[in-house]
DNA sequence: TTGTAAATGCGAATTATTCGCAAATGTCAA
DNA sequence: TTGACATTTGCGAATAATTCGCATTTACAA
């Protein structure tokens, strides 16, 4: 069984300039990680992708988040004590925040942080790739 | 064969004051990651430990990053695609940068981004518990 | 000194992720 | 349109980091 999928306009551009194949099990698993507003980890993106197109494995959503994520398609959280979760790469670029209590991983709005760590990296003469935060945190 | 440690003016009262008991084993650790200017991982620990002491074993390294970290003492730094690395806590607080080329761990000086997050988490309505920031960079 | 909860070592278990390989398939050039 | 061929895939086995279970030891409060 597999349902058609909603029509993403770019993901086949995007896969195309990439240098990847478009194949239905990147075209699934892509649909699926652009609509998700939470950031799901392989687990979850595996079950959901499995609704819709029985065809994908584990080990091809495993392969898939690192082909994107190298291709600056995708960004992975990586988390402290869970699995890596993922999101599509945002247009405006945001940070994250564990709260501690309800375990809720929340957008942190604004590209102030980013803007900062992105001064700070030239003045050290680096050119940054990608950054990781994860600020935990309660509410006050 | 245990050899006299180097005597850590504090470690004890660090572990007493977080109720945690003191053991020679905790005392090795302790030395070894205080004595340490790079960023080692439990591997790294384990054997350097090892060396000085010889009743420690790989779990107990693993506990005692763990406790340590719960009782905000030690901070873990959560690598992308290898193990964590640990470093006591800094009483000057510093952010991560990987150098994507070499491999190299460096420590970002200054406070900035760190006071920025707290800043913008606080108008959030979150106080700061700890944060993992690793930027992955290339020299320019 | 002693009773007891906490900590330890050992090795087995768990969990996330990667890998090897044979079969399938996307793409590009003719 | 058709091959040719490198890429991608599914499957299950393998790996690597970390945690766990449990019997034994130990720190330390009383």
């Amino acid at each position: 069984m597999v349902t058609t999928l909603k029509n993403d306009p770019d993901y086949r551009k995007m896969l195309r300039d990439a240098g990847l194949r478009v194949t239905p099990q990147r075209a699934s698993i892509i649909t699926i990680l652009s609509e998700t507003d939470d950031h799901p980890n392989v687990e979850d993106l595996y079950e959901k992708t499995r609704a819709l197109d029985d065809t994908v494995s584990v080990a091809t959503v495993y392969r898939t988040m690192s082909v994107l994520e190298n291709a600056g398609l995708v960004r992975k959280l990586v988390m402290d004590d869970a699995p890596a979760r993922y999101e599509m790469m945002p247009h405006i670029d945001h940070d994250h925040l564990v709260d501690l209590d309800s375990g809720d991983l929340i957008e942190i709005p604004g590209t102030e942080i980013a803007e900062l760590m992105s001064r700070v990296a030239a003045e050290m003469g680096y050119q940054i790739v990608s950054h990781h935060t994860v600020i935990r945190a309660r509410k006050t």
